[in-house]
DNA sequence: ATACTAACCGACCGTTCGGTCAGTTTATGA
DNA sequence: TCATAAACTGACCGAACGGTCGGTTAGTAT
């Protein structure tokens, strides 16, 4: 793997720099892909020295996935506890997580592909657990508003909270595919893209 | 890696048993974690033998790619042509759709895994058509009820098309993680699911 | 100055990688 | 039956892998 470094460089120095250079390169090539002497050289150290910080390549990448998932959970914190109509804290809890997960585009990145990949017992529990928290949270909002009357009795609240982090996760993971088509104008408003979506979520696209 | 070969086993012999071979375990595992000795093994064939079929490894991969893009395509084709009413047909193209990629769920993984890697030409071109393929016959039956006055004017329809795709995906990338949310009752039923999301697609979540 | 420790490094280890070579077996068709 | 080509293989190559070795530097407290 000869590739050139990256447009991306490492500020930091000493641990901090090697979990930085880690992160880029594990988000952009995956776990395998990414070999020790490449994050050692784009952390401008050497390999031994990463050694002398993490036990070894598992543990470096574990470190990486843990710092990500707490950083989301504290994050969903926030989100979980603004004021406003059921709707409106709904409609900003959803848009809340996409602008979060598209500003750590990086971390968000290499959960997803722990949590998704269907295999490797190397930390598919720790990243289940960010994509299973934010299910949860969107449940019991959705919960909520159903007990409170505003939504239809017959609908599942786990099937519309789905949805809702449906849309945001493929909006994440398709950014690059859509700006390819023209059709699409919200590819790089994910503001736009939220409110579409509960549109279509509070009310149907049926004509009334 | 010296991992067990797999509960997976391959029936055919020659190049379609190296083929079938190849695409459980890239769809497994990627494609820098299979290593070219493993196929062959899993394969019952010598690792010369696939250099014999094929130039390298690269041009292997490629190939089960397009195999599978080239069946879901044709799949795609069938599911258009479908009689109905408008909501029907919109219906079961997502449901097809949705039983389509589940029953072919290796190469689903291996062709998604690849659209949405985010980094190597290798082949992402290809995949990227297949996503672009489905989301593109949705967006004209979207457009084509709109345009037959059964749909909402103010929607837009790539909107509506692509939160159908994203619940259909995302229902494929986290079915191992929903067998594990007791909650959830629609892990295992596919139908089940279509028939909810088109329900609040079309009716939405609010009550009337 | 001394002693101790954390941070760091060049050189190297065994192993496995993608890929090749020189040759053998198997099927085909005249 | 015999030539020809396709299918196949054991042994091997240089390169890169994850990881370790012995040793040096830099900071810090006494």
């Amino acid at each position: 793997m000869q590739t050139p470094p990256d447009n991306a460089t490492v500020s930091a120095s000493g641990e901090q720099g090697i979990l930085e250079a880690a992160e880029i390169l594990f988000a952009e090539k995956g776990f395998d892909a990414v070999s020790m002497s490449a994050i050692a050289k784009l952390a401008n150290t050497s390999k031994p020295n990463i050694y002398h910080h993490f036990k070894n390549k598992d543990e470096l990448y574990l470190a990486i996935i843990k710092t990500a998932v707490q950083r989301a959970s504290s994050l969903l914190d926030e989100l979980e506890g603004a004021p406003g109509t059921f709707r409106q804290r709904l409609a900003r809890f959803s848009a809340g997580q996409l602008d979060n997960i598209i500003a750590h585009g990086r971390s968000t990145q290499l959960v997803l592909r722990e949590a998704l990949s269907g295999n490797s017992e190397r930390a598919r529990e720790t990243a289940n657990y960010m994509v299973s928290e934010v299910f949860n949270r969107l449940v019991a909002m959705v919960r909520h508003g159903q007990e409170n009357g505003e939504l239809r009795e017959d609908i599942d609240p786990t099937l519309a909270a789905f949805m809702i982090e449906s849309a945001n996760m493929f909006y994440f993971q398709t950014m690059p595919i859509m700006k390819n088509i023209p059709e699409i104008n919200y590819a790089d408003d994910a503001g736009a893209f939220t409110e579409g979506v509960m549109d279509i979520i509070f009310n149907g696209v049926l004509q009334k």
